[in-house]
DNA sequence: GAGTTTGAAACT
DNA sequence: CAGTTTCAAACTC
């Protein structure tokens, strides 16, 4: 059995000391050995706009546990003046944080197939053996993980590129040209990476190309994606890196003043639509997802990259405002002829349902959160979890019977996990701080998808100043994140009260009102929410007719956003709230990276076990291809 | 690898 | 809010 202190060690060296790591320490000793592991892999992939600029900023960062904050003491000492430019490699000797490259919620990750998920996800929901294949790869990550550790204090080399485990042993030769050294300095002009046509690396991961906007626009995917750009980039000027910590927070609150999904996910998944349709008659469309805003294409028929709906692997929907939409993975014309309501129809529903148009503004904002939640969740997130819950009979039934079984159900497990993540707002605050980057971001790698619950639970704020006391539940038992745990399960989207979205942080954004009480109802009935759920989803389902229940034009371009609608509430009042609202959201997480880097395997083999739903042939043929060379 | 096309993002 | 510009990815040659 692994031990659980010696994880944590190399966690923490791994991670560069960072404050939190005693917190999770604990939490993991009392999680044993696997939560551990999944620590691990949640805490590697922390090191984002939050914690590698903490780590950037070193000393200057502490821990507010009671507000779930991650506060930036001294900002002011930021690091233009710590960070030498690019190349100068005086950098403190921060550990190369998680490569930002990856699973980058934004940038819509074509770079996992879609079926991969879903085809982890088939896995999954086959409960027992699902459940036992699941154990052993886990198992074997374990070892991989440990051997990574011990890896990387023998020679000295980061784990932070440790995506995930198996990669960790498969690209040796990545992570000897990964060093830290390497990935803590902005690529060097001379050392610019070869400009290619594809910005994915091997693990699927976007890395920018960035020349004017010095990664600190939307136009950079890696800024877009809430990830710090990396050594793989072959950015220019790039000030978006850890020690630019407080310009990349600046410039992304400016940012989301302008717009406050900006820096949401892109795609949502509706769980009831008619993704069943399209996936039964068109095999086009892997999952009812569509792109919040929709695309704008003129010229490339939404057939090509350009459009981001086909390279989300969605099709187009009554929000996008393309010409001659020709989508392979649907059709604007078929979304809006199997019903669904226009965007100005889903936005006048809600002003009806809602007597309070902030409380919609709110909503809209958790959904923008919420979708930025699941993106980095790996289809088997919840099955690992699930087994550490303790309540994996539950959790497995739940999962198998109703999410898992089909293609979407990585997405619906996704979403859950959102609802869990939100939940977490009411956690301890120490808990609740880590991670949040790759819950909401980038979650490609594979220590993602060995995110326990209490790993789920240490969300971390990007250090966003806006954050600061947020959180007003300071200590959290453990037994508040099986009860989120259950929740998750079942892909209820509960509500963040508080309102403004932030930047990766937003799951932790503090949701008093909502949080105490719901938290209190779900542990009254956690078991029996289970059954409940499992009995109304069914119900649900057939109520939704509207995967998209409302539509925000909140862009001077009328971009859409579609924000999770009823189940805010929370399960406990989801049998009479949200759930029956008729217009449960699930948001469809961006085919991010396959869990078990299937998308790697299918490089090699261009195999299609990799990336193979029938629905994505055409994708496939497309991506794959291109992602080898 | 250079140049072109495209559409999102940013700007006016 | 519409039109224009800027930008970087996607694409072509």
């Amino acid at each position: 059995m692994p031990n659980p202190l010696q994880d944590v060690k190399g966690c923490e060296d791994y991670n560069e000391m960072v404050p939190t790591s005693h917190v999770t320490a604990e939490n993991i000793l009392q999680d044993g050995s696997e939560a551990t592991l999944k620590h691990h892999g949640i805490r590697r992939r922390c090191l984002q706009f939050g914690e590698a600029a903490s780590n950037a900023l070193g000393r200057n960062v502490k821990l507010n546990a009671a507000s779930n904050t991650m506060i930036t003491v001294k900002p002011s000492e930021l690091v233009t003046s710590l960070c030498p430019r690019r190349g100068s490699g005086n950098f403190p000797s921060t550990s190369p944080k998680p490569s930002g490259i990856g699973l980058h919620l934004n940038s819509i990750i074509n770079a996992i197939p879609i079926d991969q998920a879903a085809t982890t996800g088939v896995r999954l929901s086959d409960s027992s053996q699902g459940m036992k294949s699941t154990s052993s790869i886990r198992l074997q990550r374990m070892e991989n993980v440990k051997r990574s550790i011990l890896s990387s204090n023998v020679d000295g080399r980061s784990l932070v590129d440790t995506r995930t485990e198996s990669h960790e042993i498969d690209d040796t030769v990545a992570t000897d040209t990964g060093n830290s050294e390497d990935l803590n300095q902005p690529p060097s002009p001379c050392k610019k990476k070869k400009k290619t046509s594809v910005t994915a690396d091997d693990n699927g991961c976007k890395r920018c190309n960035c020349k004017k906007s010095k990664c600190l626009k939307l136009y950079c995917d890696c800024f877009a994606a809430g990830t710090y750009c990396t050594d793989p980039c072959a950015c220019q000027g790039c000030l978006n890196r850890p020690e630019y910590v407080e310009t990349v927070v600046e410039t992304k609150q400016q940012i989301e003043s302008r717009n406050p999904i900006a820096f949401a996910p892109k795609i949502v998944q509706p769980t009831t639509d008619i993704s069943s349709h399209m996936d039964d008659e068109n095999l086009t469309t892997p999952s009812s997802a569509r792109h919040k805003r929709g695309c704008n294409c003129k010229r490339s028929m939404c057939l090509k990259k350009y459009c981001e709906c086909y390279q989300a692997n969605v099709g187009c929907s009554s929000g996008c405002r393309c010409e001659g939409c020709k989508n392979v993975h649907g059709k604007k014309e078929d979304y809006v002829a199997f019903g669904h309501t226009s965007s100005k129809e889903r936005v006048s529903s809600i002003v009806e349902e809602g007597s309070d148009c902030t409380f919609h503004n709110k909503l809209e904002m958790v959904a923008s959160k919420t979708v930025y939640d699941l993106h980095c969740l790996s289809p088997i997130t919840p099955s690992l979890q699930c087994s550490d819950q303790g309540k994996e009979d539950a959790k497995s039934r739940v999962i198998s019977g109703n999410y898992l079984p089909s293609p979407e159900s990585d997405v619906n497990m996704l979403a859950s996990c959102t609802n869990y993540t939100k939940s977490s707002e009411n956690l301890h605050g120490s808990e609740a701080l880590l991670d949040t980057n790759e819950m909401l971001g980038n979650t490609p790698y594979d220590s993602q998808i060995e995110c326990s619950d209490a790993a789920l639970l240490q969300l971390t704020p990007l250090p966003n100043p806006e954050q600061s006391g947020t959180s007003s539940f300071s200590s959290v038992p453990n037994e508040c994140a099986k009860i989120t745990h259950s929740r998750l399960s079942h892909g209820c989207i509960r509500q963040l009260p508080g309102g403004s979205l932030r930047w990766r942080s937003s799951p932790l954004t503090p949701s008093t009102r909502v949080g105490e009480a719901q938290y209190l109802q779900c542990s009254e009935s956690d078991s029996k929410l289970f059954d409940i759920l499992e009995n109304e989803t069914p119900d649900i389902l057939k109520e939704a007719s509207t995967p998209m229940t409302s539509v925000k034009v909140n862009s001077p371009t009328q971009k859409r956003v579609s924000p999770p609608q009823s189940c805010h509430i929370g399960i406990g009042s989801s049998s009479s709230g949200g759930l029956r609202s008729g217009r449960k959201f699930i948001l469809k997480a961006v085919p991010t990276f396959p869990s078990l880097s299937p998308c790697i395997n299918s490089k090699s083999n261009g195999d299609e076990d990799s990336c193979n739903s029938p629905s994505k042939s055409p994708l496939k043929a497309n991506e794959c291809p291109q992602r080898e060379s």
